[in-house]
DNA sequence: AGAAACGGAA
């Protein structure tokens, strides 16, 4: 319905009767003036212009019998209906009746949003009368009338030294705010102060948001500051100083709060949490979402159903703060008290389905969006895209995209963020043109997004030539920027440029955050470097970035696979709500290190303390099993998933219990695995099982799991090496030439092994066809003398290790040579006699290797931490955490 | 009252 500017200065009552007003003020020029209403305000001359010739009367109901009573014609009220009725009422006139009919034919017609026609009896009947002003407007706004024509009324009644009920002055001082209106909030701050009103607390509040917004926080602040009593209005000064990021004085504030008589309302606790989140301020976001859940159980318990603004509030509130089954249960919880959830529900919902991987659910969140008319709303749409993306559905997200009325910059940012994450830069860049083309500048946020695609898939030249682009385009990159190079790096298996841009930034006076910290941790970890893995678990210290749960998972993680076990269970002892990613990294910690019942008995603690396991919890318990030979174990573990948990096995779960069958000798229970999956084997599986075949010797088995693994992986070298080995282990020569010629035939390389140990800050890195150490001579001099001492306490060298065709002297002449046991002697020269020893090989451990060390351990008593390609053994007095069981 | 960039476990 259209809406109409009753109000237009030209025809403003007052002033066209000013023979009956007190002395007039010529009214000042309009700072806003309603587009329409030159067109309407002619209607406005005309109408206005005939009824005021010739003044009107009202009749009395009586008149009205003809139509029914006044209360029967409320159901089917139409404006012919209420038009007929009013020419009725200005037939007949009766004085004494007239005022309850015009304000009852007011409100029909504000309620029929029939502005022009209310406005129009409203002049007729109570001009004059300054107290229905009040009123009058406060109807108008509250049907959905213009706010610039009620500041407009206002401004000329204002001029007249009219008195103003309270709330009017609440509603003049909100649209001031909003409009940004600087005189007119003064004017009647002013004038307050004058009269020696001091307004009740709602104009109070009103006056501070418009000076917050106005003016100023510290203006908003002198407000609040002379009130006497000040706890009705610490939601009102909290939510202004956090808007204005006072975070220190909304934190004081909402201090005070808990010890006043007051509670924060829904949406100060709201802003609390998104500003604790933002500040890093972890123990207050906990303490003020606990408020926020008291808050819900106050509402429920005391029969006070929280609105729709409320409920958005802590859907939003738990969206943000990570708690995403909460989102759904609040959910649930404002369905069942009759709410359904609008525009501003959804992206808090689809953010926490996203989060919960509940895909189905959130096409079903499309489906209702659709019904209900809500994809119009860009945010709506965002978020949309948004949960496509993340579920691998770029086509969806594209449509949905090219459907969206009003894109903006975010709308843009996801789709080509999804582009760039999926490694299709040409898309990417049709995009960024397209963008441009239509007048939408990028920012940091679409920069960002750029350097990460290009990092994360290895690109990083490009990179870093998206770093300047940044520079050209006027802004400045910051640690976002530096730290999606950093974690692409990482994430790539690019440790090294990891560091080297973590310099880079450093350098460029960049200050690392908490996002920085973790992908540099993930690098130690990659690396095992555990001297700067402690630099910078010293440096998250520091800057207090210690106590966020993802630097503390990552911390946990660096930490066992640098061979610190200790250490990493030391950061997850240390805290007591820990997030299931820390127990899923502890459980794997020690699953790496062999330590199976260890893995599981925390597994079994972890749901002791209510944490729902996911897919990822039972890949660890499962490696935890099979590098500990726990076969029933595992198999219960592994039935469970499904039948207990609703956890569909994946992948790496089957390839758990191909390598547990087939390592503890039972391949053909392994074979019949492998035929019944579900799922079709990959190369995970085939190769679990090829070295099953490998340690117990099964030529058949291994030729076929060989067959299928060179056709799935024919450019991964470990499997034509393995197949070698078979083959020459069976002495069938003929076959290992095959199988080399094979490579060269397909040209592929055989990958360096090599084995590395950190001595201060020197990496010693050794490798059979690399240049040969500097020390190799004392190195080979110790080994001897080092391997006559193993032999008096029955070291027997494993020359079965040694796949060439070769005398068996010559055999264990090779043996020596190993990386790992080089890296081992040299760490045995050059530490200090207590200390453990720490090495690092790419590949898998030899069996001779693993035996020496064992014996190593033994004739030097000292601890050494090996860890391979696949997991850690920890040798110790003569034997070895994994109880030989790899 | 709501949406987009960088982070942990496989």
């Amino acid at each position: 319905m259209d809406k109409f500017a009753p109000f237009h200065h030209h025809y403003n009552p007052l002033i066209h009767q000013n023979g009956h007003c007190p002395p007039i003020q010529k009214p000042k020029p309009r700072a806003h003036s309603s587009p329409t209403s030159v067109s309407l305000a002619s209607t406005a001359t005309s109408l206005a212009a005939s009824t005021l010739s010739s003044p009107v009367m009202y009749p009395s109901p009586g008149i009205l019998s003809g139509f029914g009573s006044l209360d029967g014609l409320s159901d089917v009220r139409t404006l012919g209906s209420v038009k007929a009725m009013h020419s009725q009422v200005i037939k007949s006139s009766d004085k004494r009746t007239s005022e309850y009919m015009a304000k009852t034919l007011i409100t029909f017609y504000l309620e029929l949003g029939d502005f022009r026609l209310a406005a129009m009896v409203f002049f007729l009947g109570f001009a004059r009368n300054y107290a229905m002003w009040s009123n009058f407007l406060l109807e108008f706004k509250k049907f959905g009338g213009d706010p610039i024509e009620i500041l407009e009324v206002f401004k000329d009644l204002h001029c007249l030294g009219v008195n103003f009920d309270g709330r009017l002055i609440t509603l003049v001082l909100k649209i001031c705010a909003s409009l940004m209106d600087l005189c007119l909030g003064l004017e009647i701050h002013a004038s307050l102060i004058k009269k020696g009103l001091e307004g009740d607390v709602y104009v109070k509040g009103a006056l501070m948001k418009y000076y917050g917004r106005c003016w100023g926080v510290d203006t908003a602040n002198k407000v609040f500051d002379e009130i006497p009593y000040q706890d009705n209005l610490l939601n009102e000064a909290i939510m202004i100083n956090l808007k204005n990021k006072r975070f220190v004085q909304g934190v004081d504030l909402f201090k005070r709060m808990q010890f006043s008589f007051k509670r924060a309302n829904a949406a100060t606790i709201l802003k609390m949490l998104q500003a604790c989140g933002k500040e890093g301020a972890l123990n207050e976001g906990q303490q003020i979402h606990g408020e926020a859940w008291s808050l819900l159980q106050e509402m429920e318990s005391s029969g006070v159903t929280p609105d729709l603004v409320t409920w958005n509030c802590l859907l939003s509130g738990h969206a943000l703060h990570g708690l995403y089954k909460e989102v759904i249960k609040i959910l649930r919880k404002m369905q069942i008290a009759g709410f359904r959830p609008n525009s501003q529900s959804i992206p808090s919902i689809l953010q926490a389905v996203i989060e919960l991987g509940f895909f189905t659910f959130g096409k079903e969140i499309h489906g209702y969006v659709l019904r209900n008319g809500l994809d119009f709303d860009v945010y709506v749409g965002t978020s949309l895209i948004d949960m496509y993306l993340k579920n691998d559905r770029l086509n969806s997200s594209q449509l949905i995209f090219d459907n969206l009325k009003n894109k903006n910059i975010f709308s843009w940012n996801s789709l080509i963020s999804g582009y760039l994450f999926k490694g299709l830069f040409d898309d990417a860049k049709r995009l960024l043109t397209q963008m441009k083309q239509e007048g939408v500048k990028p920012d940091l946020v679409t920069w960002n997004s750029l350097v990460s695609g290009y990092s994360i898939w290895g690109r990083n030249e490009e990179a870093l030539a998206v770093i300047d682009d940044i520079r050209s385009s006027g802004l400045t990159p910051n640690v976002v920027s530096w730290t999606s190079l950093i974690s692409g790096c990482s994430q790539r298996g690019n440790y090294r440029e990891s560091l080297e841009f973590f310099i880079r930034m450093k350098q460029e006076g960049i200050e690392p955050n908490s996002t920085t910290v973790s992908s540099l941790l993930r690098t130690c970890g990659g690396l095992s470097l555990l001297q700067k893995g402690k630099e910078i678990h010293c440096l998250s210290i520091r800057k207090c970035f210690h106590e966020d749960a993802y630097v503390e998972t990552a911390l946990i993680d660096m930490y066992s696979k640098s061979g610190d076990l200790k250490s990493a269970y030391g950061v997850f002892r240390k805290r007591e709500n820990q997030t299931l990613a820390s127990w899923n990294c502890m459980i794997m910690g020690f699953a790496i290190y062999g330590l199976g019942r260890e893995a599981i008995s925390l597994f079994q603690e972890m749901q002791k303390a209510d944490i729902l396991p996911d897919a990822i919890t039972f890949t660890a318990v499962l490696s935890g099993c099979k590098n500990s030979g726990l076969i029933e174990e595992g198999w219960k573990y592994f039935d469970s998933m499904d039948k207990e948990y609703g956890i569909e096995p994946r992948i790496e779960h089957y390839s758990c219990m191909v390598d547990l069958l087939g390592r503890a000798g039972y391949l053909d229970e392994a074979w019949d695995f492998i035929q019944a999956m579900p799922i079709t084997p990959d190369a995970s599986i085939w190769s679990a099982f090829l070295r099953s075949c490998h340690v117990q010797g099964h030529m058949e088995f291994a030729e076929v799991a060989g067959k299928e693994l060179l056709e799935l992986e024919p450019d991964n070298s470990a499997n034509y090496v393995l197949m070698t080995n078979l083959y020459a282990m069976s002495n069938r020569w003929d076959d290992v030439e095959r199988i080399k010629d094979l490579m060269v035939e397909k040209g592929v390389k055989i990958r360096q092994i090599w084995s590395w140990i950190q001595i201060d800050d020197r990496v010693h890195v050794f490798s059979a066809g690399d240049k040969p150490h500097p020390d190799e001579g004392q190195i080979y001099f110790e080994l001897y003398q080092l391997v006559s001492e193993m032999k008096k306490v029955g070291y027997v060298p494993d020359i079965n290790c040694v796949y060439q065709n070769i005398d068996d002297l010559e055999k264990e002449k090779v043996l020596l040579s190993h990386s790992e046991k080089l890296a081992i002697t040299y760490g045995l020269l050059n530490t200090r006699n207590s200390a453990p020893i720490r090495v690092v090989k790419n590949t898998r451990i030899c069996p001779d290797c693993h035996t020496a060390a064992k014996f190593m351990s033994l004739v030097r008593s000292r601890e050494i931490f090996l860890r391979d390609g696949v997991r850690f053994h920890h040798f110790k007095d003569g034997s070895c955490s994994c109880n030989d069981h790899w």
